[in-house]
DNA sequence: CGAACTGTTGAGAGGCTTCAAGCCTAGTGG
DNA sequence: CCACTAGGCTTGAAGCCTCTCAACAGTTCG
């Protein structure tokens, strides 16, 4: 399980493509790429884990990576998946505390890693670059809420069917509707905050029912209004 | 339902305790001060709707209020709720969005409204405010993301449990460790995420195992290492 | 004093979990 | 090349936790 650490290329290093950065100076900007240091991680590698102490923050240029508590007898919960284009562990960095999630990588995935002193000189130097952030944890925290709400009140049905669509609408879907990321059951499962057999068992009657088509891990929307009327949206 | 607003006294209205505003040069404060409106506000009344366009967030300086939102069949998820010292309304204002929750007085409040005009001016002239907003921000993040791995993993009788004990540490106690907050069954059940009934099934069965004593609403603790143990954690 | 709301208890139903057993697939090593 | 193993996937059965429905007592308030 050693980490194995190769460099990307210089495309996959860049980070003009972030919206939080797009009101840097010129200056701030090549200060934030003289700072970062960029790594490729392969599937199942481990950026951080819960209860560590954080260096700095990750900005996703490529892969996809999964962020989940540690919760009841070891059991995964998924707060969320993360792909290109997004941030993590700026949470912990922020508040200062220890990393309350563990981030795991599920598709090969480069991370850029800006060390925290740069994120500190940002916010002093940058009020655009702080209100930006401001914005992007006020959205994380209003999932957050809305998560809250349909784990507490949903049937684990109507959750997976939701679940299911979040994925459609994150990741994307290739010709065919079928959905270009690959759960196992059980990450599934964690995710709906279920049992993986019940996961197994809904997902069959869902294709008994003509919403949705299975092929081993993939997973093809055939019906999506009516999978949105089964999570009650 | 008409909302009773009656001017609170000089001392209600008194920002200089916030932790939020402890950076701000003497000019900021006076601004601060200069554009505030301070009410106060009586048992019942909503001071903001879920969908509704906000203005400015809230400090309170009195009183106690639930942050809820609307699920299911009308059903209330309570998320939080907040007193002296805290701030609401900022996140939906900070990401520029539509209230995603309602915020309801519990216990006769006092709050103060600052526009949000005042809001971003204090971010554009001073980073520490920015800084410190952004760590509140961040660690309420933290509290909902634990809240979901609770929610989605523990039993209703865990989670009761635990809504005790999170009472317990964030409302006073008088000398004989009765709770000071006086919440209905449902309030309860619609923080647990759970029906009337079970909160009051549990409830009854928690008072002959000795963890607490019921009074009305009054709950008393009476054991609460073996309430942690019931809690799982 | 009734109306409306809150609290309580019981019974029944059903959604989900758990346990257990077996299948399938991919990767490993002989 | 094939047996072997490990991990993931699937299905069935049993049972419990929790919800819903229903009836009723207590409380507050106009």
């Amino acid at each position: 399980m050693r980490s194995t650490i190769k460099r990307p290329t210089d495309e996959e290093a860049d980070l003009s493509g972030f919206q939080l950065f797009k009101k840097l100076t010129d200056q701030e900007f090549a200060q934030l790429n003289f700072d970062k240091t960029c790594s490729l991680y392969k599937k199942g590698n481990i950026i951080y884990r819960e209860g560590s102490r954080l260096t700095g923050f990750y900005c996703i240029t490529r892969g996809i990576l999964k962020i989940f508590k540690t919760g009841i007898d070891g059991k995964e919960q998924i707060i969320r998946f993360v792909k290109k284009g997004d941030i993590i562990a700026y949470r912990s960095l922020l508040s200062q505390e220890l990393a309350c999630t563990t981030a795991k990588v599920i598709d090969e995935a480069v991370l850029c890693h800006i060390p925290y002193q740069t994120l500190l000189y940002l916010i002093q130097n940058n009020w655009q670059f702080s209100h930006h952030m401001l914005q992007i944890v006020c959205r994380e925290l209003r999932e957050a809420n809305d998560y809250i709400t349909d784990i507490a009140q949903k049937t684990v049905r109507e959750r997976l069917a939701e679940v299911l669509l979040l994925l459609k609408d994150n990741f994307n879907l290739d010709n065919t509707n079928t959905l270009q990321i690959s759960l196992t059951r059980e990450e599934l499962a964690n995710m709906v905050g279920t049992a993986t057999e019940s996961v197994i068992r809904l997902l069959s009657e869902f294709k008994q029912d003509k919403l949705i088509d299975l092929q081993g891990r993939k997973i093809k929307f055939l019906d999506v209004p009516k999978l949105n009327r089964v999570a009650n949206l």
